[in-house]
Formats: structure tokens, sequence, C-alpha cells
DNA sequence: TTTTAATTGCAAATCATTTGCAATTAATTG
DNA sequence: CAATTAATTGCAAATGATTTGCAATTAAAA
């Protein structure tokens, strides 16, 4: 499950300094991890486990249990992400600011690759699921499996 | 994460013996561990975690490790079929023969209450995923999640 | 009933993730 | 700029789910 992200995609650049802004606006340390964590988060476009996070950074950088914890950080203040693609790792992707990261992948079962999807489960289906059920605050967790065109070769 | 399950709802009495049919077919012996697992996940509708499984069973009938074994091969000859809810704890149900079990679920964010969805992703859309990314033999994974009526209260 | 391969229990091993704690440090304050 | 303080970190140990090695047991075939 891994494959090297080859893609030269970064985000826009002012994202990163509105992301330090945004952890000083809430009363938390932009400490030399943190802004590592960030730095690659912004490189990829692609969820990363914790691990492959770790990965990137030079060695000894930052300890696997301070990712895990400016992780859980992140994505409490909605700076981040999180996907699960039932492999039994949690993935996190960059959240741009004002938008909830809401979407979905199509990931090849063979090679891992991961292409992010624009499609969503329609709206007025999800609404009356959750009214013939009575419930409240209804959203979906959705994910795409498949072969990859590299795979099928 | 758990409700007691007080559904008195069991699967069709025919079941049962075709399930250890199977099992006799695919080479596998009928142990008392597997009729019992077999017959607990009969008697629930909604998907069973292994260590509930190990629950439900009379003490000291069956040790978890072999459920776990059990399961993975139920789940290979596709008789049972894996949901995973995102919290890190996989869950089974057992898979009507000729069927594969494809289904979703609609569950409470606050006391876990499990619903069956009869929606699922609209096969257009899904087909046109595949297409637009060149990917072959695409499914998908998606579960539901809200406040139940109870816990709205 | 014998033979044999599948299965089980039990303990130890894995893996991802979390946590306690003492040492370090960013950010604030004087 | 130095002192103060609460947040943060590294490291090791703890958790929890799931897997695995292995010797003992047992279902099914002969």
């Amino acid at each position: 499950m891994k494959k090297p992200c080859n893609c030269p995609h970064t985000h826009p650049k002012q994202e990163l300094s509105s992301l330090t802004t945004r952890l000083r606006r809430e009363a938390r340390k932009i400490t030399g991890p943190r802004a590592a964590i960030l730095e690659i988060l912004h490189q990829h476009r692609h969820p990363l486990t914790n691990k492959e996070i770790h990965a990137e950074l030079p060695k000894g950088e930052c300890d696997l249990a301070t990712i895990y914890r400016a992780m859980q950080m992140l994505e409490k203040l909605g700076m981040v992400k999180r996907f699960d693609f039932g492999d039994g790792v949690a993935r996190f992707e960059l959240v741009v600011e004002g938008d909830d990261g809401h979407h979905h992948h199509l990931i090849c079962t063979q090679c891992a690759q991961v292409v992010e999807i624009g499609e969503c489960f329609p709206a007025e289906i999800e609404h009356r699921i959750a009214r013939q059920n009575g419930f409240r605050a209804v959203t979906h967790r959705l994910e795409f499996f498949g072969v990859c065109p590299d795979c099928q070769k």
C-alpha cells in the first residue's frame, strides 16, 4: 500500500502562512515539528498516513507520537481531514480554509494509487434516508475501489 | 459503541443447514466453534464484531482467535461480509447464498444504533467515475452517520 | 477404527495509535 | 532582552485489535 507521490503540485503559496495564522489564532504554538508537518501536507495532494509523513521528514526531525498528536489537533481545528481507506491506517489531507474538506477517492486495490473524486453521494437521496429513519445531521463516508489503468496490463 | 440487539428476527430456517453444506463443499470441517459462530450470526441481523460474537457464545465455548480465523475464512468463502464503521473494529454479517451482501448502514454517532439502508450509490455515476479514470471493477464502501431519533431528545 | 489434514486453544507477536512524564521551548510579560 | 509559564516534545510503556507459531485435538475420509 504505497506509491511515491511524484506530483509536483503544491497548494497555493498563500495557504502556508494562513495555516500558521490559524494555529496562532487558536493559541497554539508554531513549533518546528508542526511547521514541518504542515509543509509536508502542503506539498502533497493525496491523503498521507502518519508514517508516511514521518518518513518524509528529515531523519530524527520529529517523533511519530508528535505527528499523531499534531494530526489529532489539526483535525479538531478542522485544518486537516481524516480518511479511512479500510486498511486500518488513518490518512490525512490538508483542508483549504473555509472548506470542510468533504470529498472522496478512487483507490487502486492493486497498487494503492489514489485519485481524488469530484462526485459525491446525491444530497436528495441522503436527505431521504435521514428523513425515513428520523436521523439528523446525516453525512457519509464513501470511497471507491477498483483496478487502475496501470494495473490492468 | 454497543447496544443490545433485541430484534427477534432470525434468518429463514433453511439457511443454517445450507451454510454447513457450503462449508463442507469447500472441504472445510464443521466444528463446534464454527457451528456456534454461524448460529450467532444467524440470529442477528446487524453487523457484529468478533468480540460481540465471542461474548454471545457460552463462556469458554471458543477462543477469540478462533473467531478471527473463522471470520477470515467465511469472508473468503463469501459467506460473511465485512463492514467498517470507521471505529477501528471490523463487523460481520451473514451473507445470503447467491447474494454478494453489498449494502450500507446508517449509524448513530451517539449510541451506535445501526440501521440497514436500502439505497446504494447510483450505478450510472459509479460507472462514469470508473470510465473517467480508466479504472475497472469499481465498487465502493459507503456508510452514513447521524443522530438517531432517541439521541435527539 | 485408523489415518490424516484441518482446526483449536493459548501465549506471544504485530501494528496502529495513545499516553505518562520529565525535559524542552515558544510566546508572553516585565 | 531576560524571566515566567503553559504548551509541546521525545521516549518508553500501555492499549486494543488482529495475527501467528505450535503442540494438542478432532472431523472426515479411508
